[in-house]
DNA sequence: TTGTAAGCGTTATCAA
DNA sequence: TTGATAACGCTTACAA
């Protein structure tokens, strides 16, 4: 059982070619006679050859590795972006070494190293932890995914749009009054972009609005008991207008949603709701919800789109000078489900 | 920029001292003296020395790689075992390779023939394509969790007790009638025992009961639509009946929580629900629904003992026989929210 | 405590 | 079209 890897050394005995014969049988195997091919084919089954990628790396040093720092996997866009880009394997052959980090710079840093340490090719960071200066001055080609993206390559979704479409449809839905609740973003998250989008379409139509910006909470039941605070302020505030509110992401519409259906038995029609992301729980809610739809899987594979480029870019003879970073804006798809009209 | 790596060799240059030390400093500082050590450290700053991996695992075998199979991330249930696993990472330093599998045994069995090539040193299957038998023939130390595990090691919920803690919450509920929905379940499947555990407590306790085993879809729609059909079907035979029904996760119990909200306002007093899992969806639901829970960071943890203990086994001079495989098996943890008493 | 030399399994470079 | 030989960066006997 514990039988010695069959080696290139081992089929070449076999056959009585060399080892470089072997190499080019699957490297280049138009170079050899079609006989001979053939020889080497069943030397392969003959002696039940396994490939082993270790001596190629170390030789060749393409080791076909892409790194990923995502922050978590309990947030539904992260796991679903994950998934995404693995599924790019079937396109690029690129395999991944993922780790999640947990929002600490020190040990974000501590991962990269080690996948430096495994001659990576290239890395997609989700974490918005360590500055892209920094990801830059690792030489390695880095695709950032909805961080801050000054020095490094991105793909993004466009927040901007995402405020605009939002703010028109409640526009549309005839709400006397938008409000727009979300984190304390700093202006360097592509995120910050719906905020702006959405203030610059209520003015633009001259609609009332306001925006409640307050962190949320960390957990599940801080956001609800935050959210309950926010939904009576409004409701305090508003009492007779028709609100149309956008909350920052779907998890945290469906958590106002559902204090209202507890309280009122059904979504009141004095209530207008749009989430963020299309995730899972705006189409499982109570209410199916309105949202504004993020295309992860375009984003997925136009980020292993540019680092590829970036990294056969690389592997050539006499590589371009790498360039200015790339950023790729994908636009966001506006989802009416049953919580606007 | 495109600077040559540093190697041992160039530290060994730098420091007038051999390779072999050089290796030492890393692997058994001990054996140099301190101040030689010292010397060597400060080669390594002076030189920015970066390690390479990619020698250590082709002169030494050890890869510190294992692969993952995974049928997809877009379930919660797999993407929470999937983080779990990877924070492992801190404890016994061992690189995931992750892989997406579609279900199909052909793709997967292509992803393992990969991971084989990359000497990876353990497998970690959450997918139920390929049956334990031919992963038990590649020769490498594999755990399972929540599949098929006639000759492989695993990690299994308590799927029994599951069963049995579902219908003994229902009977305290003082439900007239026990309902469990669920697919057609393979006996294979550990998770097949939730049903023998609800039906033999039903019958302990001479508890009127019904299955309802049957293909519930595979989207998200097509859930709705079955179950829909399956609640129409139950209120039809049991109308003056108090009903506990057990659905087989909390994706089915919410869709069958928000079809009787839709309808009635609010969960009709006739209605005890309890799901599996808890997942996220069961706490964040219009009515925070009772669930069975798995014990999922438990799970990965226990997974990784079994599997770095096979490991680290191989890795002795003479590694004791594999040896019989391992099936442990986790208590689930009944949570009692909002739709049962 | 330190060094020498032989690998580990490929690929790359010449030469034939 | 094929082969000999030297890398690739590190570990591991065996010696000193």
């Amino acid at each position: 059982m514990k039988s010695k890897k069959v080696t290139f050394a081992d089929i070449a005995a076999y056959t009585n070619f060399s080892k470089t014969t072997i190499s080019r049988y699957f490297n280049n195997p138009d170079s050899l006679t079609l006989e001979n091919q053939q020889k080497i084919a069943d030397a392969l089954v003959a002696l039940d050859y396994k490939e082993n990628k270790v001596g190629r790396i170390l030789a060749s040093g393409k080791t076909e590795f892409v790194g990923i720092i995502i922050p978590n996997l309990y947030m539904h866009y992260y796991s679903e972006m994950l998934s995404q880009i693995l599924s790019t394997y079937e396109t690029y052959g690129y395999k991944f070494l993922v780790f999640a980090g947990n929002a600490k710079a020190d040990i974000e840093r501590k991962y990269i190293e080690e996948l430096l340490a495994y001659n990576i090719e290239g890395m997609i960071i989700l974490s918005p932890t360590i500055p892209s200066r920094e990801l830059a001055s690792y030489n390695v080609p880095v695709v950032g995914i909805e961080r801050e993206d000054q020095y490094i390559s991105s793909v993004n979704t466009d927040n901007y749009m995402g405020g605009v479409q939002a703010a028109g449809l409640l526009k549309k839905s005839g709400c006397d009054i938008l409000i727009h609740v979300n984190g304390n973003i700093p202006e360097t998250a592509p995120a910050s972009g719906r905020i702006r989008g959405f203030v610059d379409t209520c003015k633009e139509y001259h609609l009332p609005y306001e925006l409640i910006l307050t962190h949320l909470g960390d957990t599940f039941e801080e956001n609800r008991a935050k959210i309950r605070k926010v939904a009576e302020q409004i409701k305090q505030k508003y009492p007779n207008k028709k609100k149309g509110i956008f909350m920052p992401n779907d998890t945290h519409a469906n958590v106002l949603l559902n204090l209202l259906i507890q309280k009122y038995g059904k979504l009141p029609e004095s209530y207008q709701l749009i989430g963020f992301d299309d995730s899972p729980i705006s189409r499982e809610a109570v209410i199916p919800t309105s949202t504004v739809g993020q295309q992860i899987p375009v984003i997925a594979r136009e980020a292993m789109k540019i680092l590829s480029a970036q990294m056969e870019e690389r592997k050539k003879r006499r590589p371009a000078l790498p360039g200015d970073p790339v950023h790729k804006i994908i636009p966001p798809i506006l989802i009416r489900r049953n919580t606007t009209i």
